[in-house]
DNA sequence: TTTATTTAGGATAATTTTGTCCGAAATAAA
DNA sequence: TTTATTTCGGACAAAATTATCCTAAATAAA
């Protein structure tokens, strides 16, 4: 469904959201211990997310990363996910052709469309402040 | 959301459907042009799924592949999907935790296995039947 | 100013997925 | 029986994704 940059930038970004809602700023380090992610690779993710405004990035001694506290509500899913895989997946034909198109579509259009469509809603309308809430107070989980 | 092998398996077994239904054997040569699939590529795909039982196949001259004509009705877009990405589609963490586990739920768990099951049902319930024919009659397509 | 710490960024490597090539096996027709 | 045709199956190659390594740049504290 999701890439793994996007499974491991998703659950980095939550993490970074429960701990700036304490003013704390936290480093790549202990991102991918929390989020048993590989280290190097989470900071490349990381380094777009930054890119992308979702996260803010800070070198030197007490540098890492942190979410501005405004943010976190109005940060949806949707924009991780877009941020990191693009578009394909919200506009994309599930069999592949070039573009989906109501015009000319697959066998499988009708049924996918809807699929799709539910999978974008969902996104856009879960926010980052609400995930971040529910691993706070120990309801979800990152790792196992 | 599936993966090329996939994509690629879908849409050669509706057209292989297309022919059966009039009791037509079709080689891998035509069904790559069909499909626009590397051809090389697709005999394993076609291969697999042969061995799966949801396609038949016949070697040499006036060889081809095939789809017994009680099948097409029973065959569920479910059963090829399935045949060629396995489950983790269906039964997989969207977070990538090594499994899913409602007592366990990583953040994004409660609006995940919606959506996902959602796609289940709907692969369940899509007969290969009725993808076959809306090709069949001209209502969809194959390439663009 | 020096040092220690942390992210940025480029190069490189490993793994998985996608795709190709070719000879073997089967089989229908000549 | 010979030949042509088609799938099977294994080895191999290319491309994309995932992952690592190392040096530079920034920056806070000593
Ligand atoms: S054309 Fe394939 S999903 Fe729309
Ligand atoms: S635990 Fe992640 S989707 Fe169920």
């Amino acid at each position: 469904m999701f890439s793994k940059a996007c499974e491991y930038g998703i659950k980095a970004t939550i993490y970074i959201a429960v701990k700036s809602m304490r003013q704390e700023r936290v480093s790549l380090k202990e991102i991918a211990e929390e989020v048993n992610s590989p280290v190097a690779f989470t900071a490349k993710i990381l380094q777009s997310l930054a890119k992308s405004g979702i996260i803010d990035s800070h070198k030197g001694p007490t540098g890492g990363f942190q979410i501005e506290e405004a943010k976190i509500d109005t940060i949806k899913l949707h924009d991780i996910v877009h941020a990191i895989d693009g578009d394909k997946i919200f506009v994309g034909c599930g069999l592949g052709l070039e573009q989906c198109d109501a015009n000319q579509p697959c066998p499988v259009h009708d049924k996918f469309v809807g699929i799709r469509n539910n999978l974008k809603v969902m996104l856009q309308n879960t926010s980052l402040y609400e995930l971040a809430t529910g691993l706070d107070i120990g309801l979800t989980h990152l790792k196992r």
